[in-house]
RNA sequence: GCCCGGGUGGCGAAAUGGGCAGACGCAGAGGACUUAAAAUCCUCUGGGAGGCGACUCCCAUGCGGGUUCGAGUCCCGCCCCGGGCACCA
């Protein structure tokens, strides 16, 4: 039979048209199968599909086709995220509706998507900035309203005084709006509204510890640093009139060593006590903290002229406002330890503080101030402590803690790093923070009967101004729902991040109008099994949806402590050393690859080229490799398919050889894809097969010939799904392949019949034997010493030992 | 500064619990087929030295030590690259 040449565009589009007429994967919840529920990071519609964004496709779909052949019942749902400012910012530059804007690259990517043939249930797709998500969310925001998890404070925010509106953090480049970049940023203090994560830290924190394992260490690492718990003491200093001044320090131990007590330039002491010009040096700190300086300014301070008393020794201390003292970390406020400390050194050089050394390390000298460099920090014996002099760092911690507990004028605390997470937004494109401010009841929420609220449409959106929502009347007026007098709607939009953090549960149960989801369907599929995705979401988007899973197991809504088991971060795709994005103009489209060597091809190269975590230069020449091979499989498999089902004779030693190898393959690409996903490795034994079956082309029977391609076939469907069908197709069989069971393989077929054995002359490899599998230490011992090659390094040399490791190797010792 | 990764041919990479370093692919060289090109197929390809030759020896996994019969892999000390956090008290 004439073999045929591969025509990869025929052949996606034959197979795009056939899975057209069936749902290809429609996963229902099945109590009685066991489930895989995997999925990728959710996708923002920016309308290019690049090969970065491929990458993490192809991951989950081989996945998801591997799993499902393994006879797993598998929930692939796919869906669209709106991620309010790329998508407003767009808008405004081309004059378009940000809905609009949306909806037409939503169409754009799915249709390129849908060409690299991905197992997604589009019966489940959603997008984050529809109407019925806008309800639950919003739902889920007067659930933590209820709990007092949502609540509103006066803030300070980025403003650009050019644009006349608030920025988000990441609009700050180098202290300057990213739109007018030589315009600072300024702050400002404005009512903003927060959820309050804080109230979860010890939870998301100590649950890391589950996680370890199944998610990446470095993405555990960037959470436990992020969230950044310290243990100390809370510690009461007093003003000389009385009034209190709390300190939080990990650092109890060196407080005999304070020599100043320093407030943040925002703390609510600091404008009372400081008056005169030095208000102007407070108000410059605060306004050139605000642009984020590349990391090092000076320290400075201002000094207020008020004095405040160590509780524990009853010393006067200097208070002053001290630049580099952070309002939001601890209680703002913090005991100057100049001794033991880098900043509180500088700071107390800079001012001529007193430098008084209370901690000498272990066994050694005591500590001399003129001494000091830069051997700070560390925990050692104390000195100058009063009664606690003498003790270790860690045992005086303990018991100056207690002191100031039993006197009451501090106590054990813990201090996280974590914030409250702000989601005020004062843009258009987000989902409405649903209440109402009357003039009589205050902040009222909308009932949750009147959900959703929806954004007009009739919004004139520059960029310039305060939020749009302000200038749309309709909006804004609005009845209080509780005294129904007018009153004022809130036009603060929630951050994109609460759309993503909980999307992936509106997945198992997309329509639901009673409820964000079921949970009874919630039970089955939760939690998800497989996770993909960037590294760039190491820390937001993992950390909110963690805190979202957690409020709404105490709401009621589930059972589960965390969404995900398993987390896989994929490394980037890089072209010319730079991740690729369309600003940069560097970026390979997936639609334009398909185009050239088809679908197939580029999956192959991605999933080839690199371990997945790893990151990927791409390289056009690769991709050529990869179609090189498929057609080339392709070409055997077409011009042997008919012998093959012929039960033609062959040569048997031909047949053992191919056999052996053919399971030998299916054993190393299994246990590959079960325990570590290098797909490159798997493939490459693929390869490596293909090769042996043409080298052994003729001379093998029908038999084993079909049974080789049709496992070679099932092998390569994860990766390669419209060749694997149009191979399958060929091969005479039935069934969409993805239908199929996983290949099994066949220990004793994959068994080589002899065994290779090393041997080494001091761990030098200098001859080898063959040898039956099994054969004992002694007879390997024995050839490996009548060799002939090693029997010229015995001469003239002294035999030490011989070291055996059965099936594998010998090691001469000689000296 | 602190916390994570990582460093192997010309390139992407393999080597899974210490046991043949460089599988598989790209690029390159030579050859076959062809009027020719493309495509395809075959052979070679870490560096160095020796031999007419089948081959033999030496060097080589960022650098320096160590443990071991044996180290890319384990331990100690450095260097370099990438990433995250960063006056976090």
């Amino acid at each position: 039979m004439p073999e045929k040449n591969y025509d990869a565009q025929r052949i996606e589009m034959k197979w795009r048209r056939r899975w057209e007429q069936i749902p290809l994967y429609r996963a229902e919840a099945n109590p009685a199968r066991p489930k895989y529920y995997v999925l990728e990071m959710l996708p923002y519609p920016s309308g290019t599909l690049h090969m970065g964004h491929l990458r993490n496709y192809t991951i989950g779909d081989a996945v998801a086709r591997y799993k499902r052949m393994r006879g797993f019942n598998v929930l692939h749902p796919m869906g669209w995220d709106a991620f309010g400012l790329p998508a407003e910012n767009a808008a405004i530059e081309r004059g378009l509706h940000p809905r609009e804007w949306t909806l037409r690259n939503i169409a754009e990517m799915t249709r390129t998507l849908r060409r690299y043939a991905f197992s997604y249930d589009w019966s489940r797709e959603i997008s984050t900035c529809e109407p019925e998500y806008y309800r639950w969310n919003q739902w889920f925001f007067l659930k933590m309203l209820e709990r007092g998890l949502a609540y509103r404070k006066k803030s300070l925010v980025n403003w650009c005084p050019e644009c006349g509106t608030v920025l988000a953090n990441e609009q700050v480049v180098d202290g300057c709006c990213w739109r007018h970049p030589r315009t600072p940023v300024e702050q400002r203090d404005l009512e903003q509204w927060f959820l309050k994560t804080t109230a979860y830290a010890e939870q998301l924190l100590a649950d890391i510890r589950r996680l370890e394992g199944l998610w990446p260490e470095r993405v555990l690492a960037m959470q436990r640093n992020w969230i950044g718990r310290s243990e100390g003491a809370e510690i009461v200093f007093r003003l000389e009139d009385g009034r209190p001044i709390p300190v939080f320090t990990t650092r109890v131990d060196t407080i005999f060593g304070a020599t100043g007590l320093l407030l943040a330039p925002e703390h609510p002491l600091t404008a009372e006590l400081v008056e005169g010009e030095g208000r102007l040096r407070v108000k410059a700190m605060i306004d050139s903290r605000a642009q984020k300086q590349l990391a090092e300014f000076d320290k400075e301070g201002v000094f207020t002229g008020r004095y405040a008393v160590n509780p524990y020794n009853g010393e006067r201390l200097p208070v002053w406002v001290a630049n580099f003292v952070l309002l939001e970390y601890g209680t703002g406020a913090v005991m100057a330890v100049p001794a033991h400390d880098q900043r509180d050194f500088e700071f107390c050089r800079k001012y001529g503080l007193e430098i008084r050394p209370v901690i000498r390390p272990a066994g050694g000298e005591p500590a001399r101030a003129d001494l000091l460099e830069e051997a700070f920090v560390e925990d050692g014996v104390l000195e100058n402590s009063g009664e606690f002099s003498g003790l270790s760092s860690e045992e005086a911690r303990r018991r100056m803690t207690a002191k100031a507990e039993r006197e009451g004028f501090g106590r054990a605390a813990v201090t996280y790093r974590l914030k409250d997470w702000g989601i005020s937004r004062q843009r258009y494109w987000g989902t409405p923070i649903p209440v109402v401010h009357c003039p009589q009841c205050g902040i009222v929420p909308v009932p949750e009967s009147e959900l959703p609220v929806l954004l007009p449409l009739n919004v004139r959106i520059t960029g310039r101004g305060r939020s749009p929502l302000e200038s749309v009347p309709e909006f804004v007026q609005a009845a209080c729902p509780r005294c129904a007098a007018p009153a004022r709607r809130e036009t603060d939009t929630m951050d994109t991040f609460v759309d993503s953090s909980w999307y992936f549960y509106r997945y198992c149960d997309p329509r639901n109008d009673r409820l964000p989801y079921d949970p009874e369907l919630i039970a089955y599929w939760f939690p998800i099994d497989q996770y993909i995705g960037g590294i760039e979401h190491a820390i937001l988007h993992l950390i909110y949806s963690r805190f979202f899973c957690k409020v709404m197991r105490d709401i009621g809504l589930i059972r589960h402590d965390e969404p995900v088991r398993s987390l896989f971060t994929q490394g980037m795709v890089l072209k010319d050393g730079a991740a690729m994005s369309k600003s940069r103009g560097n970026v390979v489209g997936a639609d334009e690859l398909a185009d050239r060597y088809g679908a197939d091809t580029g999956r192959l190269f991605v999933l080839f080229a690199a371990p997945p975590e790893k990151e990927l230069e791409w390289q056009d020449a690769g991709v050529e490799g990869m179609h090189r091979f498929l057609a080339r499989t392709y070409r055997f498999l077409t011009r042997n398919a008919e012998r093959a089902r012929s039960g033609a004779a062959g040569e048997a030693e031909a047949d053992r050889q191919a056999l052996r190898k053919l399971h030998q393959t299916v054993r190393k690409v299994t246990q590959d894809l079960e325990s570590r996903w290098h797909f490159n490795t798997s493939i490459a034994a693929v390869m490596e097969l293909m090769n042996e079956l043409h080298a052994l082309e003729e001379r093998l029977s029908g038999p084993v010939l079909q049974e080789a391609l049709e496992k070679v076939t099932l092998m390569l469907a994860p990766f390669v799904p419209y060749l694997a069908e149009e191979l399958w197709e060929e091969l005479g069989r039935q069934g969409p392949v993805f239908d199929q069971s996983w290949p099994d393989y066949d220990q004793e077929l994959a068994r080589e019949e002899e065994a290779e054995i090393v041997v080494q002359v001091n761990g030098r490899v200098r001859s080898r034997i063959r040898a039956a599998f099994g054969a004992s230490r002694e007879e390997l011992e024995r050839r490996a010493l009548e060799d002939d090659k090693i029997q010229g390094f015995l001469k003239g040399r002294q035999l030490v030992k011989v070291v055996v490791v059965p099936d594998k190797l010998v090691n001469v010792v000689v000296r």
